[in-house]
DNA sequence: TCTCGTAACTTTATCGTTGACTTTGACCTC
DNA sequence: GAGGTCAAAGTCAACGATAAAGTTACGAGA
């Protein structure tokens, strides 16, 4: 079955450790006996044992990553850009979704701690830090994606959420919308660094919000948000100035909010311009295309990817690195105002 | 740093294997020295080596998974469903894309291979059955989910697809189509089965496909199928007779297709009434609410990792079962041509 | 009293690989 | 010819856990 080391030696008429030297293009070995260490291999179709290989040397060749969310597409594309960009180095991903559950997700970092993978890498749906403090007491690199927290020194791969904020909400106050509203998401960074983005962009309007234009999305059990969007959106009609447009904090909160907008029989973007955030793939085809910040995902993934590479490939733990990506704003019909195309 | 059953065995005069015993409830141990070490271990967070444990037991409690598309919401569901139903059980999940590129497929099956797997889950990509005699070679245990291969007796977990094929076509008659066409998917089991049954559908109201009216989706390049929906549907409309109802091999192309016959002009449903396959999470959200046959992918991932779960259980190989989930209609905007809900 | 069984541990060997040292023999130099 | 260098091997002891086979001490049964 499975060959061994051994099993080459033996043929071979070699110790074992010759074999692994040849395996691991060690110096010292004949030209002739590496030909011959190699041939054999190729036709017992050799397969290192890997837990044999990470019990020696403490490292796993592993890497382990939590999202809140696999159906999302914006981590499912994270995690598949992870997964090919480490795969090509020879390490393997293991990918579990929290469902947006801090103690489901403290479940799953036990896990990929105990399975001693080499970084891990989490979108985090904690609110505390205390998660972290585990993870830095078995001296596991971990890498922050797409949320921080606070103050805390840590890997980080995520967009410029303030830059997210500013660019949709210039977009609207350029398609001369004057009454933007925000449909803010819950409290972590990337909310507060939109909301911060949005408020930022009116004031260099010389703008401020109007009062109950920044409206909480609901945590309440929908997490995708849809139900959420579409509430907050109807708050905003009821508020005593209608916006004339909105930011939703993500794609999902801006497809309820729209739904909510055509229920009560106005126009998009004409009576309101809406702007979402993720530009999720289908966009295009929904009642009204969605103009969505596109957070480039696929880049945070690569990122993402390559720094963990880098710590996994350290022989010393090195300084926190913190990574922004630049967002895009892709506009499309619900926020097009005008067929100039400015 | 992280703790060994060494350490817990110095700091109470026991040996590694008393330790060990507990660890595992093994009988011969007395209640007192028990409670010592269950006591220690919780006081140093103790975590066994699975690379330790794998090398002796030679099994991993580490399943591969490989999906053609991770960003596919029919893929990502079952990826999820997986992932939660094997870790409440301990084991961990490598998950990959292939791309739908049976080469890039092949090397993450090797890779998964390498690292001892106890059960590899593939949706393949592939057109030959050659990758799944690699497979059998190395006596790893494997799951083909979602589709088959010809009369290869494998262990297998989907959707019955010539009920999807079925009941798609049926809900279309049922709406007083007449003219009902399909587009149909690549040369795989899922295709073939849905195309079998939109005939079968089709034969038993006493109907045949009019020529013309069976329509493969382009390979090439987008794979997620949008354009190859597109074109299909615009060489439908075309047709020496113009269908009033198309189902589609999945919603993608379904999306594809939906914009074509808006592109031209037409009305759906009330001029051609459409069907998709996957029902994914954003129909409602389209400009037409997409019908859909749902394959039911949770349902899929939960049997699978059942499946999986068994087969890395049994001590001996078991004969090769397969698995097949009931789908179900959703019907939507797209399709409901009567108002009474029929 | 002697054997035997059993509860509760311990010893030893093993899994497949690797890192740190040795050994061996050929060849060179002074 | 003694000593040194170097290439090309080989030995040994880990790594952390487990399975199987010992070793005690003690009480029961004959």
């Amino acid at each position: 079955m499975a060959a061994r080391l051994k099993d080459i030696a033996n043929d071979l008429g070699l110790s074992v450790v010759t074999v692994s030297k040849v395996l691991r293009d060690h110096p010292d070995i004949g030209a002739e006996t590496r030909k011959r260490v190699l041939k054999r291999m190729r036709e017992v179709n050799y397969q290192p044992n890997l837990a044999a290989r990470s019990l020696v040397s403490g490292r796993t060749w592993t890497l382990g990553l939590v999202v809140p969310d696999l159906l999302h597409p914006f981590f499912a594309e994270i995690a598949k850009a992870i997964s090919a960009a480490t795969r090509k180095q020879g390490y393997s991903l293991f990918i579990s979704s929290s469902d947006e559950d801090p103690e489901l997700e403290v479940q799953e970092i036990k896990q990929l701690l105990a399975r001693r993978v080499d970084v891990i890498l989490v979108a985090s749906a904690q609110s505390t830090v205390e998660c972290f403090r585990m993870i830095e007491e078995q001296k596991t690199p971990y890498i922050l994606i797409d949320r921080r927290f606070g103050d805390m020194e840590t890997n980080f791969v995520g967009v410029d959420d303030e830059a997210v904020g500013m660019l949709a909400t210039s977009h609207l106050l350029e398609q001369q919308c004057r009454r933007v509203a925000h449909i803010r998401g819950p409290n972590v960074s990337t909310a507060i660094g939109r909301l911060e983005g949005y408020k930022r962009a009116l004031a260099s309007h010389h703008l401020t919000p109007l009062p109950g234009h920044v409206i909480s999305l609901g945590t309440s059990g929908d997490h995708r948000g849809e139900k959420g969007g579409y509430e907050a959106a109807k708050q905003l009609l009821a508020a005593d100035t209608r916006p004339d447009g909105i930011f939703c904090f993500n794609d999902t909160s801006a497809l309820g909010a729209m739904r909510a907008i055509l229920d009560a029989g106005l126009r998009i973007p004409e009576d309101i311009a809406v702007v979402g955030c993720g530009n999720f793939s289908y966009s295009d085809f929904l009642r009204v295309p969605l103009s969505s910040v596109d957070q480039g995902s696929e880049n945070i993934g690569r990122h993402a990817a390559d720094l963990a590479l880098r710590i996994a490939r350290a022989k010393k733990q090195s300084k926190p690195k913190a990574e922004y990506i630049a967002p895009r704003m892709v506009v499309r019909a619900s926020s097009r105002r005008f067929s100039d195309g400015r």
